[in-house]
DNA sequence: AAATATAGTGGCATTGTGCCAATATATAGT
DNA sequence: ACTATATATTGGCACAATGCCACTATATTT
């Protein structure tokens, strides 16, 4: 290592080289949800090349330093390839940084969670970059052994979800633009996985002026649904008690 | 770049090499904070090296790929050579990461924070190891300009602090062993920045069960108060609302 | 027209906090 | 010893948001 005292900032800038210091491999892994059949799924990708090639993974990788100007570029970049989706919910959960994650060397990665719509995604006939990516059911996703720690970070993602669910408006993001406030009760009911009070549930969001009513109806079996779209979400909003 | 296809894991990892690729540089840095004098302090040191020789910075540094299995274990061990102390309240706040935030290189730091008691460390009688350390108001930090991107990260840690004091117990970590009630509710409004209630703070860390009466008292002046200590918090603990 | 399923509402109980005043107990001064 | 005073501690009701559950409303199906 050279010595370093004495030296202008620029003398010292000038002989600086990241590679005389060992740095570890820092990655950006994305937990991308989206609702399927009343079902919570997660976007996973099998990995083409090793380590773990062929095993089951959160879409993520390297920071591209030439194209990324911050992470969260990193991760929208990312988001985009897999999805298509420009302007989606995304939450950074939590950076896991080991020596033995990563059997290529000591390893950070910096983990985000992303919700979207599954069906603005279909409607745009999204093509799957390199690796192959396919929506599973959480709980199949669970049962998988999926590389690297990506279980341990999936229920991180997963727990992040479940406990915003309880105080803030986070569903939401998984809604299409229009929807019934049954809808948005049921997506609410199986992030959480369990019921919730009609009544108790509509009078928190609509007195909460998160959403507004249209004056357009939705006709599914029975009765008509009035259809409500969102109304302007601060992204620190909360509601003043958890349920 | 090297070919990676048709070999195997064993020989992938054999050539594989991180220098193959440019990565950023990784940090920790920490915003330490604790009570003296009724007010709010946050530990800074004044930077031996370059960049930004002799300006005053959150303490921190690179992972110590030798020595630290996590990158918690960094936080840790950068927490026990400023302050002596083991086993502080610790957590995540949140990563930042940018092409330009550290003159050298794209560069990612992740930012934690830890509470304290101070009188437990000036008890200890810690030496500053080869930086300059020192403990200063939050108000005068904030007035100063820091060292690369650490005013925000101050911000952030500060925004953590504060936000979380309204539905966690957080400030207990700031307390001494044994404390009394006007105490503890002392802290908690010099971080909040407002008085609260008298009665519904002790109704509400009563009721909690946060915190358990002892059979000793404390003498200040006037009327003796009880003295409490914790009772046992879980990490997770939050208060049904916030205050 | 009646049955049924789903949408939407009424109304009271419960819980936790805000508010403010009353009571309790130590010290300090006379 | 007695009183003033400051701080500790408690009483009690108002208020806000949620839990609970039954009731009404409106579409389709038979």
């Amino acid at each position: 290592m050279k010595k370093t005292n004495n030296l202008t900032e620029k003398q010292f800038l000038s002989q600086y080289n990241i590679h005389d210091f060992e740095v570890p491999l820092t990655t950006v892994d994305m937990a991308i949800f989206a609702l399927i059949d009343q079902k919570l799924h997660v976007l996973l990708v099998q990995r083409n090349d090793h380590p773990f090639k062929g095993e089951w993974a959160l879409p993520g990788g390297f920071i591209d330093l030439k194209k990324d100007k911050t992470i969260n570029d990193t991760a929208h970049r990312k988001l985009l390839e897999k999805t298509g989706i420009h302007s989606p919910y995304l939450e950074q959960v939590q950076t896991i940084g080991q020596a033995i994650r990563d059997p290529r060397a000591w390893s950070v990665t910096i983990l985000y969670f992303a919700l979207i719509d599954y069906f603005t995604i279909t409607s745009k006939g999204i093509v799957p970059s390199t690796e192959q990516a396919q929506w599973l059911s959480l709980e199949q996703a669970q049962n998988l052994s999926l590389a690297f720690d990506h279980q341990q970070l999936l229920n991180l993602a997963t727990n992040r979800l479940r406990s915003k669910t309880r105080y803030t408006a986070l569903p939401i993001s998984l809604m299409p633009e229009y929807f019934t406030l049954t809808e948005l009760q049921n997506s609410f009911e199986i992030i959480l996985g369990h019921e919730l009070d009609k009544k108790a549930f509509r009078r928190r969001v609509l007195d909460a002026g998160i959403i507004k009513p249209t004056d357009m109806n939705k006709r599914s079996g029975k009765r008509d649904a009035q259809l409500f779209c969102i109304n302007q979400i601060p992204l620190d909003f909360e509601f003043p008690r958890a349920i």
